[in-house]
DNA sequence: CGCTGCAATTGGAGCGCTCCAATTCAGTAT
DNA sequence: ATACTGAATTGGAGCGCTCCAATTGCAGCG
């Protein structure tokens, strides 16, 4: 025991685990990785030195002589937006099973170093990174990994694939749902960036098909709480005959419902109000909003497994994938 | 002389890096480390050659020589609740300045291996943890690098230094403010879980300090809208007097109020409401919630520079740190 | 009973860095 | 010039793994 090379403070190396089993190391690797054609009797062995040393591979070495992580980077915008978080579970669900480790990154985790988000994931040695933001003013170059571009955003990237929700179909399907309820006159809440861009064609396209005037505000304002509040007071002064409005997302679904209530009107009563995104408030019992869900789980899978193929195969036949939305009804909107 | 290995179709490695600025590889991992003795003529010439080649260090490389990574870990619960964002602001912004990277994640992120999240950032040779999650069934056991707990958690560990803020403080705050606007009949939606726990206590206290009767509901039930929600009618229903309610934190507030309109009691006419946190939730202009703030960010500074001071010193004089907490208020309370 | 063939094991050569002791360089004093 | 110094720079030896070619073990076969 006290000819151990193991000193305590030290954690033990995969060298430790050989000589504890009565293996070379190379076996030990060959378990780690759960490679075939290792007997039973080794493995088993093996497995049972681990435990009792507590051994810990190392990340950084396995990196290092493999040539990969076995790890993803996902980079989202900020973590106050939460609409990942579900992207994220599709992710992880397929990643896990293959397992490969997943870790999350905003964009403003630029460190010391002026370090974008993609930097510190490349050198970081990830095997792949889903990107999940508004590109930021640097854009998103090329890069030596495969990238797959998740969520609805006006993000392209050369070599990168995309797997989108279908925003403006979301938007239709919300339209088409007021309409169906007898709403004539429908306002939408607006802001700038890709996916609220989006949403606002779909809005365009459905109201002018249902021969409709379509109304706007917040065009170029921040999608936020208070963004919502701003265009939904904007949206009553210049059309009061509306009785139906539609958010770009449910954070400004919310702000409307301050400039509502401080105009007066009754939600759903006076005024029809949709989301966008089902998100927690959405689905809360004090807003209970009618609502577009986009699915981001099933997005968070595809963009995973798509991620995949391209790491592990070199197949590029790999078409952009777009997964519709699903309209979900609630009691802020009513017939009119 | 024998310092010309290359890598043509790969990334630049530091040999690259050094041969392009006529220089050795140990003169490059200097600049790289920024140490001082490297001549002005030198470093730029280094410099400039890794603009050139577009060199990436690689992480794991640097962390299997070095010993450490510079980069610490983050543990979270859940990404659903934000109140770790500030937190999480508060660690970067002392941490950016000391070049260490820091990477989150939150408890269920076991993948294939089943490995905890603890785990998985020692596999990956953080230099610190910030454990900032309920502790899960298994505990939290010593491991081999310093872990700093941080926030209200009942959390604790041998040789972990603790940041809290002062949960009990902030309800008797919360209960003191209540009580001079005047009410006398204060309830309290509570829940399981440590902080929640803590906030109980103070408010308890508070409440017997004024001479007045506690009135609790929703013991051991979820933390979550649909707790405040159940806890809320549960003890309208006991205590149908109650003029102002303290809820344990701004998401039950939020089921609360959901609660409360549906029994007809307005808020703040007929109900003051509290929550707890100072989330975006509160700030929000529909819900205007008063409320307690933890000023996380603080916490998040005191915890990364107790981390640090574990990293880089062998110093183990560090107090357990607390923060206290401040009232924000707004308008859903009103004198009685 | 040696021989083939395949499965199970093993040692060695790096991966791209950091750290350290050794070396070179330049500046000053002799 | 020469010796002496401290600062700047360098090569070599790993860090803990993976990968690969080489080796061993052990069936079944002639």
């Amino acid at each position: 025991m006290s000819d151990d090379k193991r000193s305590d403070d030290n954690r033990p190396t995969i060298y430790d685990v050989a000589r504890q089993a009565g293996v070379s190391k190379s076996l030990v690797s060959l378990v780690l990785r759960d490679s075939p054609g290792v007997s039973e009797k080794r493995r088993t062995a093996v497995l049972q030195a681990i435990t009792e040393l507590g051994y810990q591979p190392s990340r950084a070495a396995a990196t290092l002589a493999g040539h990969h992580s076995r790890s993803i980077g996902v980079i989202i915008d900020d973590y106050r937006n939460m609409w990942f978080v579900e992207l994220l579970e599709g992710i992880r669900h397929v990643m896990d099973a293959h397992g490969y480790h997943v870790t999350v990154s905003d964009q403003h985790s630029t460190g010391v170093l002026r370090q974008s988000a993609l930097d510190g994931f490349l050198s970081m040695n990830v095997d792949g990174i889903v990107f999940a933001a508004e590109p930021g003013t640097e854009g998103i170059r090329p890069v030596g990994v495969p990238v797959v571009i998740a969520g609805a955003r006006d993000t392209t990237m050369v070599g990168a694939d995309i797997v989108r929700n279908d925003d403006a179909l979301g938007a239709r399907l919300a339209v088409d749902y007021l309409v169906g309820l007898g709403h004539r006159h429908i306002g939408h809440l607006t802001a700038a960036g890709g996916s609220a861009a989006r949403r606002r064609e779909g809005y365009q396209e459905a109201v002018q098909a249902a021969g409709l005037t379509p109304h706007l505000a917040g065009l170029g304002g921040p999608a936020t709480e208070e963004g919502g509040y701003q265009a939904c007071l904007a949206l009553l002064r210049a059309a009061p005959e509306l009785t139906a409005i539609l958010a770009a997302n449910d954070t400004m679904a919310f702000g409307a419902l301050a400039a509502l209530s401080e105009q007066g009107r009754a939600v759903p009563t006076d005024v029809s109000l949709m989301g966008y995104d089902n998100s927690p408030l959405a689905a809360s019992r004090y807003l209970d909003l009618t609502t577009v869900d986009n699915r981001n789980f099933d997005v968070g899978v595809q963009a995973a497994e798509t991620l995949l193929a391209r790491i592990t195969q070199n197949d590029p036949a790999i078409p952009p994938i777009s997964i519709p939305p699903a309209l979900v009804t609630r009691s802020s909107t009513a017939p009119r």
